[in-house]
DNA sequence: CTGTTAGCGCTTTCAA
DNA sequence: TTGAAAGCGCTAACAG
């Protein structure tokens, strides 16, 4: 197979074929109502004929909509977003938009630098997972006029749309739970990340003293769970109950209590975070604070293709909260 | 803040303000070779002064690369792929290209009508999660002369590029393997996707004769893995060994024993497939075939950017093969 | 080393 | 309802 091109099918070919001029091709194709229901069949048929798949890049120099949106991630194996990334890019591609994808690896040199990149392909959007950071890319965003959607956190200032929640909040409301079951030694298994790191502050807060606490890389793993739950459970054997930074961290502490023959809940209480689907078939299921991944991505997806199309979003800051889910990890009070 | 897109800054304006034509501009930005080092450096100032970044479609309408690379999934969240699309994704960054992302919901008609909307995108280059389906899009792939590397399976008729291992192969292994260890009841635990079906369908002929199976949707997780699992004890108790079709389905089975009571692997050997980082950290330890995706994700990355270079790789059709590691779910004998 | 010319394939604007 | 003209922003090809 040749690397090639040859040149390619264009509407011009389609036009001459269906016997009409380039321009009414190009709207029998793009806004049929505006032409006459036998033309656009005949062109229609044309194209089909031929084979024509109309060039998005020439189409999108001159109406300025490329029909492509940008979704940044800090790794795409964070287990977390890939509900947002799915349901987002099923909603986009209902619409004909495809999504383009950047890692930004925790970094923000690399977030501004994918930034830029998807600035010069004239994307029509971008969805991040998390806040913009501060680089000088946000002034070319601005200046250029693309929509953003920020998801998966909150904030009081905003750069343009959000989708999100309160890791605060999230926090606080498992350290209530904690509170209200009755419980007093506690520790905290989290990932370094920003967001974890907030998490933990919210129940930090809300506990009302430190909290031994065993700080992992992120993205976290079984693996690292496992380590962060036997290096707490090393330096204080009193510990009772683990608020975890994600789901996967948790399993990994739940694991690593069985293999140490603690026994979860009577021995020692253990809460995730991210309500993943996985964390309801544990044994014992686990206990963890829902979110709705699956939304963040619709919703980004909805209020975003809007501003494509000019609409102004009646809301375009949504908080989707999260809910405790208790399970056998902390029942039995 | 408006959505409404103020004329952007072109390489017109960077040529201006540095006292150059457009194409000489155009070249100390593309091209710093074939052209004195004192301009280069003067259209660089000029450009990072008025915060000039490129339109890629227009050069790209142009020079007819789009420096874009769809890579199509059955559905992001089959974990499988993650290291696969992350290795891509970053060694594609690299050279400056971005990622398209399309998922095909294990569906042909979704995944013919992707293909011909990434051709019109005009994608650089396509990167397949299995083989590509039979479906008109092949022809018009063909036509447009597009570099393809289909990955994560073999084939003795590739549409192009290559780079993958036999299912079948691995089915044998863990056949071959199980037999080794002298156990006569075997069971299979496997999604319903084609790929897992063939894993399967190697590991009943070298065992040589059927094997009772319980067969899950795709994509498998803990839960359905859990369900194989309890149909699998119940149908028939005396079952000894267990190949999964997934690491997460294997997971699922280890569980579903435990609660069972059942001890692994005294009384059930439990293999997996994928080898995620995982496997190693869940207790007992899975053993798993191993694959090395980040690999597949990087080698198709290189030979597709060769392609795309207009070199010719030396080997397009990569075999990169797998290993069975044992861990103590099939370990003690 | 630098510049001029001519488009890439399509859609907008204006006119019929 | 249809068409002609005029580019979108950039780069290939050829001159100078």
């Amino acid at each position: 197979m040749s690397s090639i091109k040859q040149k390619s099918i264009t509407l011009h070919d389609v036009a001459r074929e269906a016997g009409v001029s380039l321009i009414t091709a190009s709207r029998a194709l793009g806004n049929p109502d505006r032409v006459s229901e036998k033309t656009v069949a005949r062109v229609q048929a044309a194209a089909d004929a031929i084979g024509y798949i109309p060039n998005l890049l020439a189409g999108g120099l001159k109406s300025r909509r490329s029909r492509t949106v940008a979704a940044l991630v800090p790794i795409i194996s964070v287990q977390q977003f890939l509900p947002t990334i799915e349901a987002l890019t099923a909603m986009l591609d209902r619409e004909g938009y495809q999504l383009l994808l950047g890692q930004t690896g925790y970094d923000r040199a690399r977030e501004a630098a994918l930034l830029n990149s998807m600035v010069g392909r004239q994307v029509d959007g971008i969805v991040m997972a998390g806040l913009l950071d501060d680089t000088p890319a946000k002034a070319r965003i601005r200046a250029a006029g693309i929509p953003v959607v920020e998801t998966w956190d909150i904030t009081d200032d905003p750069f343009d749309m959000l989708v999100g929640f309160s890791h605060l909040g999230v926090g606080r409301a498992v350290a209530d739970y904690f509170l209200a079951k009755g419980w007093t030694r506690f520790g905290v298994a989290t990932g370094d990340d920003k967001r974890a790191l907030i998490r933990r502050q919210g129940f930090v807060d809300r506990i009302g003293h430190d909290v031994p606490t065993a700080a992992v890389p992120a993205p976290s793993n079984l693996g690292s769970g496992r380590q962060a739950g036997a290096e707490l459970l090393t330096k204080d054997p009193s510990i009772r109950a683990i608020f975890c930074s994600s789901d996967t961290l948790a399993e990994g502490v739940l694991t690593e209590a069985r293999v140490r023959g603690l026994r979860v809940p009577e021995d020692l209480a253990v809460c995730g975070f991210g309500g993943t689907s996985f964390s309801g078939h544990l044994a014992p299921t686990l206990t963890t604070v829902h979110v709705d991944g699956s939304r963040i991505g619709s919703e980004a997806g909805r209020i975003l293709l809007a501003r494509c199309r000019g609409e102004t979003p009646e809301e375009p800051f949504i908080d989707v909260g999260f809910r405790v889910i208790e399970r056998e990890s902390t029942a039995g009070r």
